[in-house]
RNA sequence: GGGGCCAUGGUGUAGCCUGGUCUAGCAUGUGAGCUUUGGGAGCUUUCGACCCCCGUUCAAAUCGGGGUGGUCCCA
């Protein structure tokens, strides 16, 4: 593994495709492009992240589904917009054996039009509503950018959960519920900080009324979306006559919300925020083995003691419910093992040589702080548990700090072109509109080759001053946006 | 969609420009054995590779064409 922190900030690409490989999350071998097999390390993460998904989306009153995964194309075809927005990625089922069939169908690349064509049987009376519903699934979208395993494949793993709704209000209501699911999830379990946008009109989900996302941004500066909730209004409904018969007995469409947390995604944006020079750092929750339990074995030590020392605590921890692995491969030296499960990510390791045995204490290295710290052997329960609670805290606070020190407030033009040039940072500045700003928009992409306007923050109302005007056009501003280049 | 770079054992690479000496080097890994073990151990031994097709040539890992795959940058 590398030896300066500089390497993940500087060359986050071959970090990540290092620690992919090292780490054995994922085998990129596999002989289709942009599908990749997720092997057993990462695996044990992304189902935790799933199972905790599911928890909240049941808690908060959303059924679970299970639709095919093929759409025929006369569904696809039917909102426009949705179409034009998804139709250049679309994997399509064409034949069956040597016969071709006679309407196509998609590997669904999302699910609205699934979703909604059996809401239109479901839906009756305004006593239905809300509806809320969810499904897991794995979706297909033929990236032409590059790809790359948990971050952008072609084929990937997320929840996506539908719902409709009496009013427009009610469904507004449903996208503050997602990004507060979106915190719950991403922030306060993974420790993964970053801010809920709604984005430009331009830059808005294929078929929405407005787009809302989570922008993550990894150690190199670039922005990762992560789950976006989108207000759909009627239109798909209409599209899919989703019709319900109101209080005044009088017909009306119901109206749509859409979350899409890709829980793979997540996951490789997790890695990277958290990640440092030694590898992986994982939260303790989400980790495969929580504690690795090393002896040290001497030719002159009392191995045996040594041995059943580790033994006794392995299964005292296990007891207490810890995912606890003993290491005892005598092939390998300490250091090997060291680097080994620091590289893996594992949060604890304890250390158990003859020293420890003479002076009656066990060595832990916490991997949130990369430091060794002896601990009295009456101690070790109370320690550990104690170092196991504030553990994914710890991750969270260190990323936080990084987040905010990558966000710079800028004035002028020339400082926003400068800033996006040479430092990974994302930047802040008044401009004149999300909703008709585009030419603005596209003058800063052309002349930072790539940046984008992320749009308006959802956490709290943030206002120009008076006198505040576009960085851009000099008109008056009317909202402050953040800007920074994309995954 | 456009462009660059790359493809050699399980992994990472050297060799390619200037074809022959390559029976393909090095590191790591793998199987066996001994000594080790508090921050990626040492010795002995074993196994293991030139992406595919076509062409040039007496001769191709090396040159040319095509394909496939990977990777990075830009829209």
């Amino acid at each position: 593994m590398v030896s300066e922190e500089k390497y993940k900030i500087e060359d986050f690409n071959e970090w990540f495709n290092d620690i992919i490989y090292k780490a054995e999350l994922a085998d990129i071998r596999y002989n289709i492009k942009g599908l990749v097999v997720f092997r057993p390390w990462s695996v044990f993460s992304i189902s935790y992240m799933f199972r905790v998904y599911e928890d909240k989306f049941n808690e908060t009153g959303h059924q679970q589904l299970i639709l095919p995964t093929l759409i025929p194309e006369e569904n696809f075809l039917k909102e426009s917009e949705h179409v034009e927005g998804f139709s250049p990625e679309v994997f399509w089922v064409t034949q069956h054996g040597n016969e071709n069939f006679e309407n196509k169908y998609a590997l669904r690349p999302t699910s609205e039009t699934a979703f909604y064509y059996m809401f239109s049987y479901w839906l009756k009376s305004y006593k239905d509503l809300p509806l809320k519903t969810y499904q897991r699934a794995n979706v297909f979208r033929y990236e032409s950018k590059a790809t790359k395993p948990f971050i952008r494949g072609r084929e990937f793993y997320w929840y996506e959960s539908h719902n409709i709704f009496e009013t427009l209000e009610d469904a507004e209501e449903q996208v503050l519920e997602d990004m507060q699911i979106t915190e719950e999830m991403l922030h306060d379990t993974f420790g993964i900080p970053f801010i809920f946008f709604k984005r430009p009109q331009w830059d808005k989900f294929p078929g929405a009324i407005n787009t809302y996302a989570a922008d993550v941004i990894l150690p190199n500066g670039k922005i990762l979306q992560l789950p976006s909730t989108h207000l759909l209004g009627t239109k798909f409904t209409e599209t899919f006559n989703v019709k319900f018969k109101d209080r005044d007995e009088k017909e009306k469409f119901a109206f749509g919300t859409c979350y899409g947390p890709a829980i793979s995604r997540i996951y490789g944006g997790m890695i990277g925020v958290h990640g440092d020079c030694n590898g992986l750092r994982l939260p303790f929750e989400l980790a495969p083995i929580q504690i690795i339990i090393l002896p040290l074995y001497f030719s002159d030590a009392d191995n045996q003691k040594i041995e059943e020392m580790c033994l006794d605590i392995a299964e005292n921890l296990d007891k207490i419910g810890y995912r606890v692995k003993i290491d005892d491969d005598k092939e390998k030296t300490p250091k090997e093992r060291f680097s080994y499960y620091e590289m893996k990510g594992v949060p604890l390791r304890i250390e158990i040589g003859p020293k420890d045995i003479f002076q009656g204490t066990i060595t832990v290295f916490r991997r949130d702080f990369n430091e060794k710290i002896k601990i009295y052997i009456a101690d070790i329960y109370d320690e550990i548990k104690k170092i196991s609670l504030e553990f994914t805290n710890n991750l969270k606070k260190q990323a936080d700090l990084e987040f905010s020190e990558k966000i710079v407030t800028v004035d002028n033009y020339n400082d926003l072109l400068e800033i996006l040039d040479k430092e990974n940072k994302i930047i802040r500045v008044p401009f004149c509109s999300i909703e008709d700003g585009k030419e603005c928009a596209d003058k800063i992409k052309f002349d930072t080759k790539g940046a984008d306007i992320r749009g308006i923050r959802m956490d709290f109302d943030e206002n120009p001053d008076e006198n505040d005007t576009c960085v851009v056009c000099g008109k008056k501003a009317n909202c402050i946006v953040y800007i920074g280049k994309s995954y």
